[in-house]
DNA sequence: TTTCCCGGTTACGAATCTGTAACCGAAACC
DNA sequence: GGTTTCGGTTACAGATTCGTAACCGGGAAA
């Protein structure tokens, strides 16, 4: 279930949305003025938060941005402003998106929607099917197969996953996932490429490689079958 | 810098947004049709896609989903359609952002950085100012000073933190962190949180708390200093 | 007041992790 | 053809981790 924060001011079409947005099984608080908005904020963290750009005490911009420091919900403005210039101003504030009045409540549930999928989107997930990786609880699959990794080779493969078809040296990612410098680090990385690869049964018929490259570089990639 | 990939079979349009794109300095890859945009998904992973609805060889709406298995950068779509209908379509198919027909070419630029904003937001980072957790490199901070932490007092740690404020029992957090029901398990949690606070400085004037409440549960709660 | 319960802390030992170095073999170089 | 280089693999030992159990002390129950 997601907590939804709405800030406007006029009453009709805030009970409004409030009603649409409940009916659709979310959990929402609204707030009339800036104030409201930033005590509620901290009591009850919304995971995505509906603004009104003009409010009695002070812009929804400036609210924006004070939101940017202790929240990273996404924020969806609206407003009668409609200009590509304020729509714009929305955006660059730190707005996720920006919906012009008139709008249609579909539409709004709609965007709702989106931006909750990507917010909500577990955090830590990295998924490139079929390896899925979740760096919250430290668990890796592999096809349904259960992977145990130590630390360091779980933010070895994460980064390497982050940045699958991209291609590093040994001292690449020493720094990247050690994140220091060190002269001996290449018998590291080479060992730790080596368990893993293990470990991901990366030699037979895997779906992934973890190959060196002749630029003397490792990169970690998908397998594509069938490239025509 | 980022790379994107646009999808229009007008040649004209599709110049004219690669232009003012590589203008803006990304890095821009092109593709008239469905079958050209799934190679170069593949050989140049893009950060961000530009999706026509219409395409000679199909619907945008049907790439956009195929992409969804590949990828996980945000799709925004361009289109002549702009029903309501044809709006909520878009975005329920695993889009991220629609801009009917005609655009401001300022506004397409607007609402592109501001989902690479989202997407390019590092995965993994939880911040709870000022703790900050990496679960990406596993590096934990409180107020800059870096806390060196196992893997397990990480999960427990990244488990409490994203839940910050809920109440949780021994057995749900072990539930939660360890996956798998114990009996004997409450000594095991209970170990790992002393260790969790010990070495969070949860005593003094840390701005964190990790309560047993008593309904005999944890929570990890943020400090509020003078909430009026 | 005594007893019991339970969370907090600490200590310990088995298991695991991890940096290093030795060894191998293939490719590059001389 | 010999030598060098360098990644891949393996073994090893010191360090770390982590579940368990013992012990402590405060609050509730008897």
């Amino acid at each position: 279930m997601s907590r939804i924060l709405l800030v406007e001011d006029e009453e009709a079409v805030l009970l409004l949305n409030k009603r649409h947005l409940e009916k659709n099984g979310y959990e929402v608080y609204s707030a009339t003025t800036i104030k409201q908005a930033e005590a509620i904020i901290w009591e009850y963290p919304p995971d995505l938060i509906i603004l009104d750009v003009m409010l009695p005490d002070g812009s929804g911009l400036d609210l924006c941005r004070k939101i940017r420091d202790i929240s990273t919900a996404p924020v969806l403005f609206l407003s009668c402003l409609s200009d590509n210039s304020d729509i714009i101003r929305g955006l660059d504030n730190g707005g996720d998106d920006y919906l012009p009045k008139p709008y249609s409540i579909d539409v709004l549930l709609a965007r709702v929607a989106t931006l909750l999928r990507r917010s909500k989107n577990p955090i830590g997930i990295i998924e490139l099917p079929p390896l899925r990786i979740n760096l919250s609880n430290g668990k890796v699959t592999l096809e349904k197969e259960e992977i145990l990794l130590s630390q360091k080779e779980l933010q070895l493969l994460a980064f390497l996953a982050q940045h699958a078809g991209c291609e590093y040296s040994s001292k690449e990612l020493y720094n990247a996932v050690w994140g220091e410098d060190n002269e001996t680090s290449t018998g590291t990385v080479k060992a730790h490429i080596s368990r893993l690869r293990s470990k991901l049964h990366l030699n037979d018929m895997s779906p992934f490689e973890l190959i060196f490259t002749p630029e003397k570089k490792y990169m970690f990639l998908k397998v594509r079958f069938s490239p025509e």
